[in-house]
DNA sequence: GCTCAATGGTCTCATTTATATACCAGTCCT
DNA sequence: AGGACTGGTATATAAATGAGACCATTGAGC
């Protein structure tokens, strides 16, 4: 126990900039050298509530702007309207959006980002841009490896 | 379904800076308003392997310099060694990762992070951050929620 | 007036996915 | 010899997800 994470003369892959690696290492790895409880990890927390991929693609479509029900859906149709229900239940829960309903005689509904939900649009973009930029790396690799593995 | 996405006079939460939110955007709408196939969509794509929860904890990680199976366990005791494995076979097919065997006479394994895996490290960490940041407010609506509603 | 479609969902059921648990062969420590 | 660690796999059960039917209300077209 007392060797669990102190001492880890393990190898680096490469030299690369401390300043960057050390600053990667920080935010998890305080946690976890600590022991401190992993159910309330917030990187656990929100990469299971906001990274999840209905989640992030519906705050990324109401980075537009507000949207109702089916024009979200009509933008990710991919998505059952039961998860589309419970992800913007969630969203709405964690003080992500507003559900905004409004009084006409059909009521009409309409979601829009929150300030919470707005500030982690930076950071899902800076993902998404990541992912767009990386997909077709990915992709070869994945086909390298089933080819021959 | 012409006016669908098109021009959207709609009230913005805020007068947030044009660049940001029109860079916001741009990345997953130019799919949703050319219509492309979701099921090509880089941004579902690697929100779903990359940015789950174990995913990503694992590559943060993994951040800090090679790891053994065994120590990855320790590093996040609550995932299971099913899902470990499997996590770490689909970082290793998607190139994000390397499984390294070591022929000593009980062969030890180890994992390290590819260069691509190495330059998702950055934004995962950007979420991270704004994770530790914006939990405690996370929490709060959560309680509000769960109380008056 | 009748039919058809859209709205914002809920409900049920089947399938998919994740977790918990047990187990394995080989090797080290005592 | 007994127990623990290594890097997993196999099986059984629980949880998350998807597909599709349904609902009351409204508006448009015929």
């Amino acid at each position: 126990m007392s060797r669990l994470l102190s001492g880890n003369p393990l190898p680096r892959p490469e030299a690369a900039p401390a300043s960057e690696e050390r600053s990667a290492e920080s935010a998890l790895q305080r946690w976890q050298k600590l022991g401190f409880d992993p159910s309330r990890c917030p990187v656990r927390d929100v990469f299971d509530h906001v990274g999840n991929k209905w989640t992030a693609l519906i705050l990324m479509t109401l980075a537009a702007g507000p949207q109702r029900f089916s024009a979200l859906h009509r933008a990710i149709p991919d998505i059952s309207k039961r998860m589309l229900t419970q992800s913007l239940r969630d969203l709405e829960r964690d003080g992500l959006i507003h559900r905004h309903v409004h009084p006409t005689k059909p009521p009409s509904v309409d979601y829009r980002l929150a300030p919470l939900g707005l500030s982690i649009i930076g950071p899902l973009d800076t993902l998404a841009r990541w992912a767009e930029v990386n997909h077709p790396e990915i992709r070869d690799a994945r086909a390298r490896f089933d080819a021959q593995d």
